[in-house]
DNA sequence: GGAGAGTATGACAACGTTGTCCTAAATCCC
DNA sequence: GGGATTTAGGACAACGTTGTCATACTCTCC
């Protein structure tokens, strides 16, 4: 492996010189950056991190924390986040957190002080990790999350939840639903929250009433879809339409529905939201929304690493796939 | 942030005592490795990683390279690598990698000249990528992989694919199936293809007959399950199983079932392997082969980082669930 | 044409560890 | 009891960068 020294002694120069080449450093004659540049190619240097890390202070390294269980959702950004990663010369290094407890800052603190990395990303729940979020301010690091809600100084990325609850609703009124329950998260949760928020806009609009039996609390998986799902479709007086605020809880209902011999779409339509690979296999293939979930991931790192300043937009897409369509007709189906 | 200089002058001892405390070198007496540790937890220090890096030439670094677009398989291995790569004071990097390409060795390269990782770690089916492998021992760097077949000299967690494949055909050939039918992975999925060996045993055991035309070769994705579903589901004579090699593929082949309006399992029992999220939330909930994922991952950073010799075993689950059930009673069911 | 303000370059000391080598004391073996 | 070996500990030089400062040179301006 050629080192520095390598590379001032094949293009005439000092080791400091090379140094400024590498990192863009002003006051370097046309003649030497050529001259060093050259050295570079030929001997493929490529400077030692962990050299750079120790003189210079920073490690190239950002700290991904997850505690989600939804593995497609993490997945994707965390793809896109690592191969932004690689074209800004940094490294994703990926931290598993526990779902609650003290031990998250006690990880914190350890993966803080072996790693010392530049940059910490966090994706929801863990966004609006309060304690979480003081503890990284507290150690000075530079934080970047997706869709937080609560206060902090950090970078976020803001997500149109609100706007994609609204599509949701506009989308199922629109195919002649009137009476649509909803399926909330966890009050945790706070960007999910305003899907709903978003959703009662579109009722409101449509100047449908708002019952409160219709909105029941999820707990964003399957196994709370289904009981959910259960509730409101035992009701005396059944939805049309169901709005799940995750594809988890869209697929329990799918799964209740099945069990009560409910067609859907024909006799009741479903939405998720996050569009899952399990929404595409389900059957019916499921309504949701998607997130470009790649690109998320790489803004994040282009915050952390690359210093991006303009917050970047992004627009959720709504899939209408099967498990939604026209409301039945009036009276058709009773319970 | 204290450094071993200020922990040596605690403890009244030379740096290089602190460092052979902390590396647990021998030749060091009772008392100071006391005072040196009672030192260390009084200020609360930790090595300096890059330092320690640069110096030792390790990097407490594990890189993970995936391209598998299983998302539920990577996550549950990562997380499993990433835990037990934290109690080990390792971290893990990952590295998304291009499915095909030269592009891959050269990820690879680069990966390798800043990170300088300390081993690499690669899943199915990266495990079996020839040229990867080959680059990997030039540049004599340890690696770990899981269900790897292509001979290599690196550390290979072993998977009992065959036993797993004559397990799902003694289910259904216990179930009274006796034309059952196999849509079988890619043949650049070398660990996935021993499932169809071990599947093959299973019948030749039952005196079965092999019927080329009940295995189609399928892409390991769901558009791909439902093409071979339909070819198999068209045929004049109907199998009453499939044994679908991935989750998503018998997923492709619920999804003709119900196109085509066959109960599932009354008309036909399926069966997939991976025990995938998405089966968990299909319906009917998929019979399927979960494997221990997080244990796997485990075992691969312990054999990274940790140094463990011994070769551990893993099992692979059966997961019983409504998408397999008895054979329909001959003639009961016609095309 | 000389002071003052840039610009280009290099020498050298950090950065915080581990490895190598050295010394002194303790232990062993006949 | 005296040489050989082992054990415990330390001094100091790496490791490969970047930061700081010094220096020499080139403008600009009056």
């Amino acid at each position: 492996m050629p080192s520095i020294h390598d590379v001032a002694a094949l293009a005439r120069v000092s080791i400091k010189t090379v140094s400024r080449v590498v990192n863009r450093a002003p006051n370097v004659s046309d003649e030497l950056r050529e001259r060093v540049t050259a050295a570079i190619r030929q001997l493929d240097y490529r400077p030692n991190q962990s050299a750079r890390r120790l003189a210079g202070g920073r490690s190239f390294m950002i700290a991904f924390l997850y505690n989600n269980p939804a593995f497609s959702y993490n997945s994707g950004i965390q793809s896109g986040a690592a191969s932004r990663c690689r074209d800004l010369g940094y490294h994703l290094v990926v931290e598993p957190m526990p779902l609650a407890g003290e031990e998250r800052l006690e990880i914190l603190d350890r993966l803080v002080a072996t790693l010392r990395p530049d940059g910490v990303f966090l994706v929801p729940p863990l966004s609006d990790d309060a304690q979480l979020l003081q503890r990284l301010s507290e150690l000075k690091l530079p934080c970047a999350r997706i869709a937080g809600s609560v206060m902090a100084e950090s970078f976020n990325i803001p997500t149109p939840e609100r706007a994609a609850g609204r599509m949701v609703a506009d989308h199922l009124i629109g195919l002649g639903h009137r009476r649509i329950a909803v399926i909330t998260p966890p009050a945790s949760h706070k960007a999910a929250v305003q899907r709903v928020a978003g959703f009662r806009d579109g009722l409101a609009a449509a100047n449908l009433p708002l019952e409160d039996s219709l909105f029941v609390e999820g707990a964003f998986d399957f196994e709370s879809g289904i009981a959910a799902g259960g509730r409101l479709l035992t009701q005396a007086r059944r939805p049309t339409a169901i709005f799940a605020t995750n594809d988890d809880m869209a697929l329990g209902t799918l799964t209740v529905a099945h069990r009560l011999k409910l067609r859907v779409p024909e006799h009741l339509s479903v939405v998720g939201f996050d569009d899952t690979p399990a929404g595409l296999t389900a059957w019916p293939p499921l309504t949701t929304v998607s997130q470009p979930l790649e690109a998320m991931g790489a803004a994040v790192s282009d915050a952390l690493a690359g210093g991006a300043t303009d917050m970047p937009q992004f627009s959720f897409k709504l899939i209408q796939r099967d498990s939604s369509g026209p409301a039945p007709v009036q009276g058709a189906v009773t319970a």
